[in-house]
DNA sequence: AGCTGCGGGGGGA
DNA sequence: TCCCCCCGCAGCT
């Protein structure tokens, strides 16, 4: 929506109110999905657009009666932070997201932070006049009508798939018999190069000290040590999360796919050069980014509609809790992120590995620069102030994880049948490469 | 188990 | 009348 050269036709569609009788149909151009929309902002977004026809926000929102059945409301629950308001190491802070079921919720509450043992406290939203920010959601015609009200006055919780990860990771360590088997006698997982054995280090506070308990031949190290074991559960969640047609559930298929012979298979048939610093440890990053909005990015990249794919930047769906990117896009994900990025830092070092490779053909864009181990917060990052989830970082300087050059091509059908995905349907593959 | 949407109902302003 | 909240239910993942 630019808001230059307004006409009545531009006045109407800016003006409206999401109880309007009659909201505008003469959309010209419908907004990008937004993952974390506050204060007063109204969107009008596509019908098609998967994540708006979810109703999702990355805030904890419960469902409100408004006993409006055409308008959805939704009221947001805040977040879950340590009572003590304790704080893990390097300084990090504990930002929970509410379950929205209620018994889910206080049964959440009756557990202890797991980095003191103290209660948990839930921090209610009190943005909107005291009350919690309200979200409306309203279908319409070609589109659909969203319009927040109150502005948060609480930290970013966990988004939705990182809370999702964090109970599957749970769920491998209770029962890890399905995912481990698999994965033992991986040297590659078991010890990487310049792999610091330091839990404190990972990059999230308790969703690592919890969750990544894995059994015995693991020593601690999450199975997303590696980018293409953390493409696994990225696909996962992917799938279970938004229903993409055609995977149906990854965590099965670590079980027959062994990610050690993926991440082989996937060093001999890419041209890709690894640094020294080759696969990324977890103790290479100790920031817990907000990588949210890359979330919904790569959401909406997966999902066929990104600005960024549309711009042959290549796809990064940065995964869940385990992956350590440590930039944060703007809150507003309709600012194309790669201008936030610092421009050329001395050293191409960047973090995250692709996943969906780019349907236009550029795998990897070099101008997405992360450094997952020297985490310099630049004007192009959000400020702590600014995102809860960034916090102070003692750099590892050692470890790199070097961005394949561009010429580096990765053969996205070997790769989608490798991971067992040969069977995806047609619109799953749509999805993915909507120029294919 | 948890998320989501729906709807009945109570209570306050 | 409007708004907020609680609750239960059903469908889904």
């Amino acid at each position: 929506m630019e808001p230059d050269d307004f006409d009545s036709e531009d006045k109407e569609i800016l003006s409206w109110d999401i109880n309007d009788v009659k909201l505008p149909q003469n959309v010209k151009k419908t907004d990008w999905f937004q993952e974390w929309p506050d204060s007063y902002a109204k969107h009008i977004y596509s019908s098609e657009d998967k994540n708006a026809q979810r109703h999702l926000s990355s805030w904890a929102m419960r469902n409100t009666n408004n006993h409006n059945s055409r308008i959805l409301k939704k009221s947001c629950l805040g977040v879950v932070v340590c009572g003590r308001d304790c704080l893990a190491e390097e300084g990090r802070k504990i930002y929970l997201r509410p379950a929205i079921c209620d018994k889910a919720r206080q049964k959440q509450q009756r557990k202890r932070c797991p980095n003191c043992d103290g209660p948990l406290k839930l921090i209610p939203c009190r943005g909107h006049g005291g009350f919690p920010v309200t979200n409306f959601w309203r279908h319409d015609g070609r589109f659909i009508f969203f319009q927040s009200k109150g502005e948060h006055d609480h930290p970013k919780p966990e988004t939705k798939l990182e809370a999702e990860a964090r109970r599957a990771m749970k769920k491998v360590n209770t029962a890890p018999s399905s995912v481990s088997l698999s994965l033992k006698g991986s040297t590659e997982t078991r010890s990487l190069p310049g792999e610091t054995q330091s839990q404190g280090s990972l990059p999230l506070t308790w969703s690592f000290q919890e969750g990544v308990q894995l059994p015995g031949s693991y020593s601690g190290h999450l199975i997303a040590n590696t980018p293409q074991q953390n493409s696994l559960n990225d696909c996962f969640s992917f799938s279970k999360s938004y229903g993409l047609g055609g995977i149906t559930d990854l965590t099965d298929q670590t079980s027959t796919v062994d990610p050690t012979k993926l991440y082989e298979k996937r060093k001999l048939s890419s041209s890709r050069t690894y640094s020294s610093g080759d696969l990324l440890p977890p103790s290479a990053s100790g920031v817990y980014s907000d990588h949210g909005d890359l979330q919904a990015w790569s959401k909406n990249a997966a999902l066929g509609r990104n600005h960024l794919t549309d711009n042959c930047y290549s796809n990064y769906p940065f995964p869940l809790t385990s992956w350590p990117c440590s930039f944060s896009p703007s809150q507003n994900s309709s600012e194309p992120f790669y201008q936030q990025l610092p421009l050329e830092p001395p050293a191409a070092k960047t973090g995250c590995p692709p996943l969906w490779p780019n349907p236009a053909g550029n795998l990897y864009e070099e101008k997405v620069h992360v450094d997952f181990n020297s985490y310099v917060q630049s004007p192009a990052y959000h400020s702590p102030q600014e995102d809860p989830f960034l916090f102070t970082y003692a750099s590892h300087p050692h470890q790199q994880y070097s961005l394949p050059s561009k010429s580096s091509k990765w053969d996205f059908e070997e790769e989608m049948t490798y991971l067992g995905l040969d069977h995806c349907n047609n619109d799953m593959l749509l999805n993915l490469c909507p120029l294919r």
